[in-house]
DNA sequence: GATTTAAGAGACTCAATAGTCTCCTAACGT
DNA sequence: ACGTTAGGAGACTATTGAGTCTCTTAAATC
């Protein structure tokens, strides 16, 4: 080595900190999405997450067992949670609101070639379907029959299809075209596929 | 080895037949399917379809550079066409049409665990598209167009975008629950969900 | 300050697999 | 029948990456 005539023998670039606990934990989240983002799921490597969060692989398998549970982890941590959609009461404005959720959720799931990850891993798969798929299909559900009992909706508009539509489209469109997956197309499923389905002629 | 007194130096089972050109082909697109279905893209592996197709790798890499190449062959043999969608020029039939062969090609990759494939490999996404999404598209773009002036459905409901809520809802169900993919399924996506939609209100 | 905990770096083992190559011979064409 | 082509089997090489382990030392704790 040639630099540093202080007492440091390895490289110099490095300064002396060293991260601990969540600091460290958060740092190696990031690497995970980093790292996905550049070189896919496929090319997903305990080696090129500890070298993006400048750490090495035995603090990560000190906190994970193995490569499946980091990512898990890693998603867990930066999804949203449907708990917080906020919910009006109202046919037009929930059923934004609980789109809207779902383009958040496949944004940062295109951001990251993330749809690999669902296809791949079934821990992957099984924490999306609990977290983001199954609570927001109760919650159109239950929008749809609420609007339905007012009379806002033709009688039997309110099942388990029709409430399917909304999060078909919208995750559709990621997987074809995730770019044009704005806040105005939500406006114009709700408004020229949605409503006039719960509305139209039996 | 203690059978065989013949002149057998291997295995005695193979009997010794030798399949070559077309039947060996076919032989080997067949094994690649089972192989997907018993363990899935991820473990995918030369050697496995060999062993599977009762052959060596020479006559694999003889025919195909590579995995993905032999993959994307191999699917693009057993998909049906879209050019074989038989249509009446009438709407709900014509979607009933369209629809029946999404899910065909649903089936077939559920068959195999090959939703993976798709996100995993930009070739054969690139063929998927071209083969199944973009013929599909313009057919029911063209059915719904041909009904609107008919005056079978609102005028401006033949949009890109409703045209695409059909293999939304299609795709997203075979990504959720493929074994109810069935054509009771289709039935109640077209007469609840696309009609309606098609016929409602603006 | 002394003690304890765990971070950073990376060497190491072990297994899997892509792709190449070789050998032998069955099937086909003439 | 003979010669040519290509199939079946599998050895071999080279790479990659998961998971383990060790060593040194920074940070936290008391």
């Amino acid at each position: 080595m040639l630099e540093s005539p202080t007492g440091e023998p390895r490289h110099a670039a490095a300064p002396p900190t060293r991260r601990r606990g969540r600091e460290l934990q958060q740092a190696i989240y990031q690497a995970v999405f980093e790292q996905l983002r550049e070189v896919g799921y496929a090319g997903l490597t305990m080696d090129g997450v500890a070298a993006a969060a400048r750490t090495g692989k035995a603090p990560l398998y000190r906190r994970w067992p193995d490569k499946e549970a980091l990512l898990v982890d890693a998603l867990r941590d930066r999804l949203p949670s449907a708990d917080d959609i906020p919910l009006a009461g109202e046919l037009r404005s929930d059923l934004i609101a609980i789109l809207r959720f779902l383009c958040s959720v496949c944004t940062i799931c295109a951001d990251t070639a993330l749809q690999m990850v669902k296809q791949q891993s079934e821990a992957v798969h099984a924490m999306m379907r609990e977290r983001i798929s199954e609570p927001t299909r109760r919650m159109i559900l239950e929008t749809l029959r609420a609007a339905e009992e007012r009379g806002d909706t033709r009688p039997g508009s309110a099942t388990a299809l029709t409430a399917g539509v909304g999060p078909a489209v919208i995750s559709y469109q990621n997987l074809t075209a995730p770019a044009e997956l704005t806040d105005e197309f939500v406006m114009s499923v709700v408004d020229e596929v949605l409503l006039p389905m719960l509305r139209g002629p039996a």
